[in-house]
Order: C-alpha cells, then structure tokens, then sequence
DNA sequence: TATCAGTATTCATTTTAAAACATACTGAAA
DNA sequence: TTTCAGTATGTTTTAAAATGAATACTGATA
C-alpha cells in the first residue's frame, strides 16, 4: 500500500532569443489585454501591473522580433492607445499551438509519479 | 528575402505537489552536488550557493516526497554530512527521463520559428 | 487653441528574495 | 573530555525587482 500524495508534472515553454527570454506566456497575456482593451494602460489595469512595465515588455517585444508586435498611437483622441499588428496576432497563435502540442504530449507521457 | 533573427523553444519541466512547485532542475543539481561531495556544505559550495538555502531546500524535499530524498547524518567524523537515499537517486534518473523526452520533443516539434 | 486620455520617461519608495553573518548543536574518534 | 567539520537555526545586510508618484509629450477633435 502506498502514500496518496498527488504529484503532477508542469512545463514552461517559451521563445528564446540571442539575448535571453524574448516570449512566454507572460507577455502573450500582456498582448491579449491590449488587443481587447485597446490600450497598454488599460491592458496593464486589467492585469494590476504598473503600466511602466507594461510599456517597458512592450517596448522590448517590438525591438527584438522581426516586426513589431503593438502598434503603438500617440495622441488624438482619447489620447491615442495600442493594438496588434499583424504579427502580433500571429504570435500569439503560433504561441499556443505550440505550447498545446508540448503540454498533450508532456500529460500523455507522465502518468502516475511517486516521489 | 527574410530577417535572420534566430528564435528558438526553451522549455522547462518540473513537479508540482500540493503546495507548488516540488522538484525542479535547481534540486535536481542539488542532489547531484549532494550525491558527489558526501555533504550539503560542500555542494552549496560547489553551486555558489549559501549554505542555508541548499539546506532549506533539502529539508523541504524530504518533507514533500513520499519518503526522504537525503539522509542527513549528524556529529561524529567529519562532523556528519549528507547522502543520497534510494529514492534521491532514482528522483534523479526519472526527473532527466521525462526531462529528456519532452525536449526531445519540442525541438522536432519547432523548426524555424519567426517572429 | 484648449481639452483630454494615453504614451513616454524620470525618480523615489516599497517589496522581495537571496546572501551573509553569527552561533548552537551533534557525536565519533583521538 | 577535547577536537572538529558538518548540521541546524535565527538575525541582519544586500541587491534586485516591482511599484508608485510625478511630469512632459502627442495630436485628433470640439
């Protein structure tokens, strides 16, 4: 007869680039709540996160992908806002895709662990 | 013709038990230390780590795992010092076997990322 | 041309975790 | 019965990271 204690194996997955952690799930969320508030404030609101860290993830993402990720405007009316480019739609997509497929398999694989 | 940023997938593995994250690849090299210089003094050294912590988080595994990972011997020649159980040395072999396979894994899975 | 909300940026403050320090305690062996 | 190196444990410092507060900038539009 064995101990009941319930172990479960978890996974992180994220994109690496020559400078260290480029994208994992934290700034997808961040790239979720800009893409339906339509702003990094209000993004950073939904998420109780100081909106400099917010614009600093965002500045970050858009200088070391390819393309930018947000669209930033400045000024106007209501003061301008961000959204998704089309790239930044795309990866969050690819994001998931990839993150699912490694998760199934990683559950697949892990039945039953004692520790 | 196409930017040559390089991206690449990271992923990390752990255990989680009931009250978080129980065994990652950061105790994993504990143990090794611990399994390679007979004590928890000389594998924090080893890790440039402090004494305290690698003893923290020996204390903490051996509470959480179904029975002790390390057997702490205490006083007497030398002092005392720290070794391996049976269960310490088979965490290891089946943490770098799952570890193993589902980074196997995620690299056939991620060919030529963009972002 | 004044307004307004969001972006952009600096500086001070708080929070946090880690490391460093200090000091008992243990027990085989000389 | 003293020595000794490692375990055990509390307290203090340090360092890093996040937050908060303050201020200037932007530009469509009323």
């Amino acid at each position: 007869m064995n101990n009941s204690k319930k172990y479960s194996l978890e996974v992180r997955v994220w994109i690496e680039e020559s400078d260290g952690p480029f994208l994992g799930i934290g700034k997808i969320w961040l790239l979720e709540n800009i893409q339906k508030t339509g702003s990094i404030t209000n993004a950073a609101k939904e998420m109780k996160m100081a909106y400099r860290q917010a614009w600093q993830l965002v500045e970050e993402m858009n200088q070391r992908a390819e393309s930018p990720l947000v669209e930033k405007l400045l000024g106007g009316k209501g003061g301008g806002g961000a959204k998704l480019t089309k790239a930044g739609e795309k990866a969050i997509t690819v994001f998931y895709e990839i993150e699912k497929r490694i998760k199934d398999f990683a559950l697949k694989e892990t039945q039953n662990l004692k520790f």
